[in-house]
DNA sequence: GGACTTATCTGTATCCCACAGATATCTACC
DNA sequence: GGTAGATATCTGTGGGATACAGATAAGTCC
């Protein structure tokens, strides 16, 4: 079927083929990664990967209705509802109503949410420049072209599974 | 304090620098790869990634107790005795008192449990055939190495926090 | 003004995981 | 041999992240 994964049933070990390692590793890391940046040593983090996301598309692009914030994460409407009021709730994000649309909701960061992003935002480059600390600026720099590579064509295959 | 991150509350705009980018990137990733291996199109899997990770670890060390798998991934040991007896609701793990201590157990994967790894294993690297399908293959061979790189750099970080 | 569409919210369900507190065993030591 | 302490696992509880389905409110169109 797909030329790379050959007989399928295959004799591969796992972590044989490079297309294993990948898999696996990707597997390894959602798990660490989401533990690391996170609950570290009862600190708290007052923004959650999500709320954390949700600022900077925020702060990026200005003001913006649910389903449009929905879709520029590619989550579902109903998930960025809740987020939005768990951020609300913590006083880095506003809602008010758009008076063009009465239906439409108009979210936009506080002063203060916009401090936390970038407080976060600090925390977590300082975070991963400890977790790097043997990486050389060229090895970081490949790491990043390559995660945002990876990431692209992640959103692309999530729009059109290109096997059907 | 740290070399790369200068001064702090720096003036640097979301993904200037490199470790801003690596640092964003991974926070998207950890929500891309999440959905994408997972449950696309109503086909939900018989693994999940906890149970893949598990069975893995089974498949590759034989027979462990909780205490043991929860130690090789880094998870708390109640997590583990869950994950274990969902595997085993699924027919893919077995557990047994250890004879030698009764307090102990022995968790074994079963033939449907190896085989379902297999099974998921090969649909994983298929689907990231898919993902990758630009990716020369050095391209991806260094992505893989980067990532087991990264994978241990993490966990090396969770065992002692550099910073103190 | 009724029918259809759209934006958001609420109900419910699934995963994944951790911390705290049982419980059952084992090990040492007197 | 019995008791205290250590150890292995399990159970209770709670939180984060997310999706799908259905309710509600507000536009739009004829």
């Amino acid at each position: 079927m797909s030329r790379t994964t050959k007989g399928a049933a295959d004799a591969e070990r796992p972590g044989d083929d490079t297309l294993s390692r990948v898999e696996l590793q990707l597997a390894l890391l959602l798990r660490r990664a989401e533990r690391t940046g996170a609950v570290r040593a009862g600190h708290t983090p007052a923004l959650e990967r999500s709320g954390y996301l949700l600022l900077l598309v925020l702060g990026t692009e200005g003001p913006l209705g649910i389903n449009a914030l929905a879709e520029r994460q590619g989550l579902d409407a109903s998930t960025v509802t809740r987020q939005v009021v768990s951020l609300e709730k913590a006083g880095f994000a506003r809602r008010g109503r758009d008076p063009q649309d009465g239906r439409a909701v108009r979210v936009e960061a506080t002063a203060a949410g916009r401090r936390q992003l970038e407080y976060e935002r600090v925390r977590r480059a300082a975070l991963y420049d400890q977790v790097l600390a043997d990486w050389s600026p060229v090895e970081r720099a490949t790491l990043a072209s390559l995660l945002e590579r990876l990431n692209q064509d992640l959103d692309a295959f999530r729009r059109e599974p290109e096997g059907r």
